[in-house]
DNA sequence: TCAAAACATTGAACTAGGACAAGAATTTAG
DNA sequence: CTAAATTCTTGTCCTAGTTCAATGTTTTGA
C-alpha cells in the first residue's frame, strides 16, 4: 500500500494538468513542495488581519471564505470542495494583512504551498506561472458572473441559478450560507424555498 | 521628433514594470507584438457573440465594458481609462463567444495583443506570464471588492466609495453608467445625489 | 440519550430602492 | 446656431426583500 502522501499527489496532479501539461520532472517538483494538512471542522486557516499565508488545493472536505463588515455582517465569497483552490491571493501575494476569513465546514485534507515555497516552486518550474495565470482567470470569470447575477437577477433566479451550478453544495452546508453567498437574507431564501416547493 | 509608437511604447513599459521588472530585450520584444490603434468615440471593441480578439492597453480615452442581461438591462462591469487594461479574458483565452460588450465612451488610442501575438509574447518571453498572472490578480481583487459593497452596502455607501476610489471617472462618463455600475438606477443614484447636496 | 445549540420556517410590519412619467438641463451634430 | 438627442431631476406609487419575533426542527456533543 503506497502512503498518503502520494496517493493524494495523483488527484492533484490530474487536477492540475487540466489547465496545462506539465512534464513529469515538472510535477515532481511540485509535489516534494506541497505540504499536506489535516484541518478538523469549523477550523480557521485564515483570519481576517493575519496575513494569508497558504494556497490550498482541497483533497477532501469542504470550506469558505467570507468576509465580515463593520456591523457584523458575513458575507460569503466562496464554497470550496474537494479539487478546488482556496486562499486569499491579494493577501498572500503582497504579504499584507487580509480582511477575509478562510474556515473549514468539515473535516478537510489539504494541500499547500506557502508564500516562499510557491516562489520557489515558479523559480525552479517556471511553467506554473501560467497554471496559476489560467487559475485566477477562471476564477475572475466565475466572479464577474456572479456579480451579474447578484445584480441583475431577482432572488429566486439566483437561487435557481446557484443550484445549477454547484448542485452538490446544499447538501453540505447550512442554507443561511448560501443565503448569504447570494446576497439575500436567510429567512427571504425560505420563503423562496418554500415558494418553489409548491409548484 | 519620435514616432508616436515609440513614444507611446514607453508609457507602456512603464506601466507593466510597475509590476515585473523586464530586461531591454523583453521590453522590446514586447514592444514589436503591440499594435496600436485609434479608435473613435462609440465604437465596439467587442461585441456579445463575438470572440474577444484583443488584449488592449489604453494609452488615451475612457471605455466601458458591459453585459446585456435577457431584458435589455445593462450591467457596466469596467471603466477603463489611460494605463487600464480592457478585454474579456474568458472568451480571449478560450476563444470562445464573448457575452459582453466592450465599448469606447471617447475617442481612444490603444496597443493592443491579439491572441496569437500573445501567445508568441509568451513563449519568447516567458516572464509575461508572470506580468499577466499579476495583472489578473489585481483585477480579481477589485472585483472581490465590488461584490462584497454591491451585496453589502446601502446605495449611498457604494457611491461615496465609488467616489473615493475612482474620482476621476464621474467627470468622464454619463451618471447614469455609474449607477449601473453600482447596481442601482440611475433615478435612485440622482436621489442620492440630492441628499448628499443639502448637506 | 437528551439537553443545548444551531438551523429552518412562517408571519407581520416596514423600507430601500425600482418603475414609470413628465419636465428641465445639457450635449451633440448638422 | 439650433433642433434633436441624450442626460438628469423630481414626484408618485409600488414591490422585492428586510427585520424582528415566535415556533418548530435537526444536529451536536457530553
Amino acid at each position: 500500500m503506497q502512503p498518503y502522501s502520494s496517493q493524494y499527489n495523483d488527484i492533484i496532479n490530474q487536477a492540475i494538468s487540466k489547465y496545462v501539461s506539465f512534464t513529469t520532472e515538472e510535477l515532481s517538483i511540485f509535489n516534494d513542495l506541497l505540504t499536506y494538512k489535516k484541518v478538523p471542522k469549523k477550523t480557521f486557516l485564515l483570519k481576517a488581519g493575519d496575513v494569508c499565508d497558504i494556497e490550498a488545493f482541497i483533497v477532501k472536505g469542504c470550506a469558505r471564505t467570507y468576509y465580515l463588515d463593520d456591523k457584523g455582517a458575513e458575507v460569503i465569497l466562496q464554497f470550496a470542495v474537494e479539487g478546488w483552490w482556496i486562499s486569499d491571493i491579494a493577501s498572500f501575494h503582497e504579504q499584507v494583512p487580509s480582511n477575509i476569513f478562510i474556515e473549514t465546514l468539515e473535516a478537510c485534507e489539504i494541500l499547500y504551498l506557502d508564500h516562499n515555497t510557491k516562489e520557489t516552486l515558479l523559480e525552479k518550474a517556471p511553467r506554473f506561472e501560467r497554471f496559476f495565470r489560467l487559475l485566477v482567470q477562471r476564477n475572475l470569470s466565475v466572479t464577474q458572473n456572479r456579480l451579474i447575477n447578484t445584480i441583475a437577477k431577482p432572488a429566486m433566479e439566483k437561487y435557481l441559478d446557484f443550484l445549477k451550478r454547484y448542485p452538490s453544495i446544499p447538501q453540505r452546508v447550512p442554507q443561511h450560507y448560501i443565503a448569504s453567498y447570494l446576497g439575500i437574507s436567510a429567512e427571504f431564501l425560505s420563503k423562496v424555498r418554500a415558494k418553489l416547493a409548491k409548484q
